[in-house]
DNA sequence: TTGCGAGTTCAAGACAATGTGAACTGGGTT
DNA sequence: AACCCAGTTCACATTGTCTTGAACTCGCAA
């Protein structure tokens, strides 16, 4: 091969440059809510391209080494928001665009856990502090406002429960119902 | 004074182990939103106590330094999270209770502008796409796919929309016309 | 005035997250 | 068999964040 060098720049110059844009918003946004940049920057060009890429071709597309594409496409795997065209070993790879059971799922594990705990750590301040009432021992917390703290966790994890209960066209009912939880969320958070 | 070093433990050995661990459980809550789990462990420990504190007691109590506990408040004061009782230099602070106002602003700036950089870019990449067209070039991404991705956005900045919206009492009329968006939301989510 | 106690600031250490190069693996091809 | 190529794994560099200790400021009291 004589040509070399000059005849081809790397794909990610001829790759359109308004698609890499996208791709950094989107992993932008998506680190916010506690994941890689990578992941979303990932995902969105195999979305946008709509045609099953390589490994190879993602890396060299977004910049960045094939190591990081592998964990990146590993872990995005993992949460099925891309797959595999076929079974066949290094088979392209295509997104997954129906993000919404992810998202659920999300919400379901971690942020109920999260809230859940804290439900559960201010259940056992209030046991305590009824215990230590009957024995006329002063607590050193105030128990209306671990009350207060409570009722603002329940309706967190009710508003979280409406999030995840949403699906199309069965959603309207469980929005339904779901707004006077939403109601009593924000009137506790606003005491 | 002949009582030393064995008369009294340090605060956060007397205080309320519950105390602490509710502090500790909304700290790693807060954490995955974004900010440090020690703003929320702050914030709860003024809450739960109920009663104007010095700084020094809270870094005593948390067992954290006076450093970290002096940023950590002029941050949370930044937010209006917590206020000290009076203007005098060195007042104790409270918590503000309501938290609804500091969500919904933070939802307003800091997700706002995330989606909308997004949208942003998938808008400019879909004229292109119209001019490219006119002039017969090809582009290396399916428009369809950023139109499907243009109208996810603009449903979840509907959504978002709603959520500050939010106000109680006159939530519910809001909620009422936010059904609509949701569940756009949820159909372009599910493709 | 001097000293004290509470809070602030800042340079630096501890620590975790992110991304890379290079060695390795395991089919498929020549 | 020897090689190639895509992908995986891992030790390390880099980067950024969290936290601290120590020096400093400022009002107040002795």
């Amino acid at each position: 091969m004589v040509t070399s060098a000059i005849d081809s720049p790397p794909a990610h110059e001829r790759m359109s440059a308004r698609v890499l844009e996208v791709c950094d918003a989107a992993g932008a946004f998506i680190e916010y809510w506690g994941f890689k940049a990578v992941h979303g920057r990932v995902w969105t060009l195999l979305a946008l391209r709509n045609e099953p890429l390589a490994q190879n071709q993602i890396a060299d597309s977004l910049g960045v080494s094939k190591a990081l594409v592998s964990s990146a496409i590993s872990e995005l795997g993992g949460y099925g928001l891309v797959q595999p065209v076929s079974e066949r070993r290094n088979a392209p790879y295509v997104a997954v665009i129906d993000i919404w059971p992810v998202i659920s799922r999300i919400l379901r594990e971690r942020e109920w856990m999260l809230i859940e705990r804290a439900r559960v750590a201010l259940e056992a301040t209030l046991e305590e502090a009824e215990i230590q009432r009957r024995y006329g021992e002063e607590v050193d917390y105030d128990v209306s406002r671990i009350q207060l703290l409570l009722s603002i966790t329940e309706s967190a994890q009710g508003f979280l429960k409406l999030l995840v209960s949403l699906r199309v066209p069965r959603s309207v009912d469980a929005l339904g119902k779901g707004l006077i939880s939403v109601a009593r969320l924000v009137q506790s958070l606003r005491g």
